[in-house]
DNA sequence: CCGGTTGGTTAATGCGCATTAGTAATGCGC
DNA sequence: GCGCATTACTAATGCGCATTAACCAACCGG
């Protein structure tokens, strides 16, 4: 240790654990400058390990992923938050330790314990809708610091980080109805998860703002897209007057796929004759022109926020606001109605 | 804690932490039954870090790159590194520390202990080019297990791993000589780098295993090849008999870049006129159709590999072979060469 | 010259576990 | 019935640190 170099123990501790804040301790200027030396000389680190048992913190934020956190795949990756927790986490000083959590062949994966592994960090941050609620409510139940990135309000107690879909939503009805149109129309996937449910009130909501009769008919509820939207429909509710539509972004991009071949079908130009919004961001096969308008999903201050939060846990105060706003997209599929015949 | 509930303590460690091979320990079944169902109905959870603390190595691995790991700019990350890192860390029951070395903002970036909170981890990877020499050394000559990803053949005693530019570029020389080429030239940038080098001394090589005369002539050696590399020139050698050109790969491609622009200005059709080689893989940008032949570093593996080694060394056994082999990639820019005029 | 005070340092304690030496209980042979 | 081996468990120790009470020196006012 590194006492042996310089005089004592309990000082090289005293030394190394100084809260830059504050008493700057009662160590004088030649011990410190002593010790820091020697524990250079010497390469000595603390153990975060025995840190952490001393009940202190050792400056380490986890990340748990239940899909590998490098996927081969990078497509549906969790790469872009990952971009905003280093960033976040590097500006704060702490360290990130990744637990592997379920990659192919993980180690720790299968038992009952694989989350406990995480403890060894001052607080973890978790990705991925698989976790095991019951080993994430002991973590919670045990007032260890927990950030779930994405909604999860299921689970009491649970802090997470979400973009806000309904207000990125209702932007994109306000843009539509600046532009004037006074009848749009949602389709919308046949599931019930938040992230749909939400940019339907969004959508509902920004309606109800531009003087819109919501009505039933206002949202497309479809199953199956690309059979239930067909040209024909599209193109009869453009003649009864619809001028615009907007469609939910899922995994697949079904509903957005559908619209756009259905518009296409029906022989309407997109800016022209309808205008179209995608209330997220575009797959990326069909990332290319024309950029739909829409909204961007943050991810990169996603992961930031959740970082900040978990250090706020950490630091053992209070969460805060836990949505993130999307960034409105222009883009080129929206432009005023096409005067009605 | 359990002991409370079952009997004992020492016997919940023996219970829990047993070996599922070799001697089972010497622990009635009842009593092991008893600890186990007591865990279980407190929900106890052993402390990793007193685990740790106690069994004296932590299961970490360091990763430390000096540029942002997750960096904004995707394409020149070290991202396909770290899939294979991730991979093989987990396989091998690893978890991964990502020390935020010098990410914007960084936290321990600045002073020159930056490098000495990797020591937390059992053993380090680093990346990058910019990778402080005295830090390093120390590190090595403490004998603490680390490894570089890439060649780093200055610093005595450091292990790396790399890719085997030599043998690839000599496939690609290999693969045209098959085809029937006898008048090959390599392209290549003004650089001394040890990634340029490889590569010419494997064309090289090729070149004399196939008969074929190396000559001062067969390697095209350019400052900047985009004005070097003129149609005119490309021509003029094509007409002397030239029947392929070999290009090496570098962060611009600009040796690429311009073999490609002056064979088309010389009006010279790609697998029919002259065959093409890349000696790496295109830059994103060129991705697309045609592929070029060639070869490609094998980004996961080299990941892998470099884990393996680390935990070799970790494990204190020797060190292996450091050189990874890439891929050979058929492409669309080779093929037999045009009857001569 | 003494009690009080402050600044600087250390000895001692405990975090929760793995490990090892040691104890109690039982079985076995002679 | 006594030694001796086995089996089943426990007491004790230490991992490397943070923390805290305690200690020592010097200094100060009275």
């Amino acid at each position: 240790m590194a006492g042996l170099a310089g005089v004592s123990q309990a000082t090289v501790s005293l030394v190394l654990s100084a809260r830059g804040d504050g008493r700057a301790a009662a160590i004088s200027e030649e011990t410190r400058r002593r010790v820091l030396d020697a524990a250079r000389s010497l390469g000595y680190v603390p153990d975060p390990a025995a840190r952490r048992l001393a009940a202190a913190s050792n400056n380490l934020l986890g990340v748990f992923s239940f899909t590998a956190t490098f996927p081969t795949d990078v497509q549906h990756s969790y790469y872009p938050f990952l971009v905003g927790v280093e960033q976040e986490a590097a500006a704060r000083g702490y360290d990130l330790v990744l637990f592997t959590g379920s990659s192919p062949g993980g180690a720790g994966a299968a038992g009952p314990d694989a989350l406990s592994r995480v403890r060894l960090a001052d607080g973890c941050l978790f990705l991925g809708r698989h976790v095991p609620r019951a080993e994430l409510k002991r973590l919670v139940a045990d007032g260890f610091p927990v950030v779930h990135l994405g909604r999860r309000e299921e689970l009491e107690g649970l802090a997470w980080v979400g973009a806000d879909y309904v207000n990125a939503s209702r932007e994109v009805v306000d843009h539509l109805a600046e532009l004037g149109h006074r009848r749009i129309v949602l389709v919308r996937e046949d599931d019930d998860a938040p992230a749909s449910t939400d940019r339907q009130r969004g959508f509902l909501d920004g309606l109800a703002a531009a003087g819109i009769a919501g009505g039933p008919g206002a949202v497309l509820r479809c199953a199956d897209p690309a059979r239930e939207l067909t040209a024909r429909r599209v193109g009869a509710l453009a003649a009864d007057g619809v001028t615009a539509f907007v469609a939910e972004e899922t995994d697949t991009g079904a509903a957005w796929r559908a619209l756009n071949a259905a518009v296409r079908e029906a022989g309407l130009s997109c800016p022209g004759d309808v205008s179209l919004g995608l209330l997220g961001s575009p797959p990326a096969d069909l990332a290319a022109r024309p950029v739909p308008m829409g909204f961007d999903i943050p991810r990169h201050r996603l992961g930031a926020a959740a970082v900040r939060l978990l250090a706020a846990l950490v630091a053992g105060e209070e969460a805060h606001e836990p949505l993130v706003a999307c960034e409105f997209r222009a883009g080129e599929t929206a432009g005023p109605p096409a005067p009605p015949r």
